[in-house]
DNA sequence: AGGCTAAGCGAAAGCGCTTTCGGTTGTCAA
DNA sequence: TTGACAACCGAAAGCGCTTTCGCTTAGCCT
């Protein structure tokens, strides 16, 4: 015996099998199983004599034998990031959500796994793929070089990344045009009339970041407008250490009259740093973020921010992964989403001066 | 076939297998097998040999296989709270990671099931029961009667709740005494000398919306202190109805000196109409909120707070689910948590006046 | 009527593992 | 030397399903 004492053989569904269906019914088992499978070869009246046997008896197949005889797995895995639980994160919840939806419409399942303590995530794929467990990955969360992407080319299970690494020709994806989503903000501010527009940026490790940062570096280009020394603050992650940086911006001998933010938490820690600088957010300094939190709408004043859904995201993400396993090719499954600006009162004119 | 088309008999890690291992190694798979569940019966030297092939030929047996065979599950589900989409929720991830963590220990995954639109929630436990993908299931966001716990009762799986319900004495439960912080919250108040306290509530329906008011009623009727009518809000739900709420209640012919608020987002958003009514937040009323969230330290004035570590719960629940079905009392295990106060400079002795 | 085809079903093998049972060795006391 | 007894391993039966193959029957054409 193994170290645990399970009760074993629970009768899972007071011991309803595809055999006592059958002998129910009088038909052999492999009769029942090909009329609830859909082959062609039994009659209508026998199919429907099984289904209705099926509906009311309770009876479903186990996935276990499923998976053991078909060699399917209708199932995928998710992999958390690692120490998620340290910087909370709203999102997630409701892209699980969306991607365990979008799976459930083709009873597929989804494993969510973490890294425990002294792995690490190769680890935890490793044993998923290996066990048969999962027949596919969605990943989120990427950083510009991301090991886990790494490993599952290799694996050659199919998968599916919510962002993008650094080199990203060959595999599926689903991302937000950040670049693209922060060169609209910047252009919003311009034609607001800001010309002192400052940036304080994330953890330039993550995709996301860096992008985000690209577009503000580009827009200001575009518009022919300078990024003095300063105006660039990189690897803010929290409000407090976006209120330090804002703090700072606002020390200079020209401080910015309007700021884009890498996420709506930093920008409602940017606005707290003006209000303590003695100026009103939205008025004498105009901040944008990113993320769409319910959060920003109650601030004051009410956040302007760009956003894109989540709980979508994780559909499409499922969507695309359930294309990849019946035979889609990775390279033709990429995917760009725009976000979008929501304009509140939080950016506006700069004050005349 | 069924409607699919997937390729058939993925040779999962390239074909490994016990048989291939059992032929490797010139043992039958029964050994092999033995050998690598801690038998007994098997030589010390043989133990090794099997153990060390499997590490570098990379075999681990299949989940679906082991799970035939043996009759037991080591997969419990966590069925996602019903349009958790909608108001999202920093504390699911964490707490999901908490739970897969905690299994991953143990070698048990999580399946994470979703309410798909034009189902319920029981339905969703039905087929992951009845297919018997999961051994036990965990389930939060309780409300106080909800459907999810009295199915999962009829089933006979082994389940817990993280809060309870209404009637909670023959179940498994990890809840935070809700009720308790809030008394601790007003006691708190008092002794800084407010005696005009308000509360701001949540849907009642959710079991600790109800204990959180209850906790503020029986503070105040304790420290023989009135609840004037305007004091007590109900089914607030984010800040910008907390805002309107706490609107209403500073425009009383005497408005309260404090309020204790159902979470962190509704308190930000009373600080907020504290603030529009120009007043001042942590001087003029103070303000108490529940969960601990990252944008109350970064609010101004940082936001006093009542929390638990969710990852935490989510740890401990897993761990109880795991007891439970290796065999311990659903009744005998039934823990309540308490939240710690977090002081900070929202909550302050009232204005002398 | 005879033969042929197609429709419908049963038999049986097999998916990869676990676990019982029994058989073969080697070891030790008598 | 025997016999008894462990220790160790192989054989084989299953777990609950799917799917191939082949057989029976009904239906149709000539």
């Amino acid at each position: 015996m193994g170290e645990n004492a399970l009760q074993r053989k629970p009768r899972r569904n007071q011991g309803m099998s595809i055999a006592r269906l059958a002998e129910h019914l009088g038909l052999s088992e492999g009769t029942v199983s090909r009329a609830l499978n859909g082959y062609p070869d039994v009659a209508g009246k026998t199919r429907e004599r099984v289904i209705d046997a099926a509906r009311t008896l309770g009876y479903s197949p186990s996935s276990a034998a499923r998976r053991l005889a078909r060699g399917v797995v209708e199932t995928v895995g998710f992999v958390l990031p690692q120490r998620a639980g340290h910087f909370s994160d709203p999102f997630l919840a409701e892209m699980l959500d969306g991607v365990a939806m979008e799976l459930a419409d083709s009873d597929w399942d989804l494993i969510v796994a973490a890294v425990p303590d002294g792995h690490d995530e190769p680890e935890v794929i490793d044993r998923l793929a290996r066990t048969g467990k999962v027949g596919g990955f969605i990943l989120t969360r990427t950083r510009r070089k991301d090991a886990r992407v790494d490993h599952l080319r290799e694996l050659g299970l199919p998968f599916v990344v919510h962002g993008r690494t650094e080199d990203c020709a060959d595999y599926a994806w689903l991302d937000i045009d950040n670049e693209k989503a922060f060169v609209d903000a910047v252009r919003y501010l311009v034609e607001l009339g800001h010309r002192r527009i400052a940036h304080i940026g994330g953890d330039m490790s993550f995709n996301f970041a860096h992008f985000r940062h690209l577009g503000y570096r580009r827009a200001m280009e575009d518009a022919e407008l300078p990024v003095p020394a300063g105006f660039v603050a990189e690897g803010i992650a929290d409000g407090v250490a976006a209120d330090e940086a804002m703090t700072a911006m606002l020390s200079l001998p020209a401080p910015p009259t309007a700021v884009v933010c890498v996420t709506d938490a930093v920008a409602l820690g940017a606005m707290r740093a003006i209000s303590g600088a003695g100026l009103r957010p939205g008025v004498d300094v105009s901040v944008i973020g990113y993320d769409g939190l319910p959060f920003g709408l109650a601030a004051h004043p009410p956040l302007t921010t760009m956003s894109q859904s989540s709980h979508r995201a994780g559909r499409e993400v499922a969507r695309m992964l359930l294309a990849l396993i019946h035979g889609a090719e990775p390279a033709n499954s990429q995917v760009l989403w725009e976000a979008t600006l929501t304009k509140r009162a939080s950016a506006s004119p700069p004050p005349p001066h």
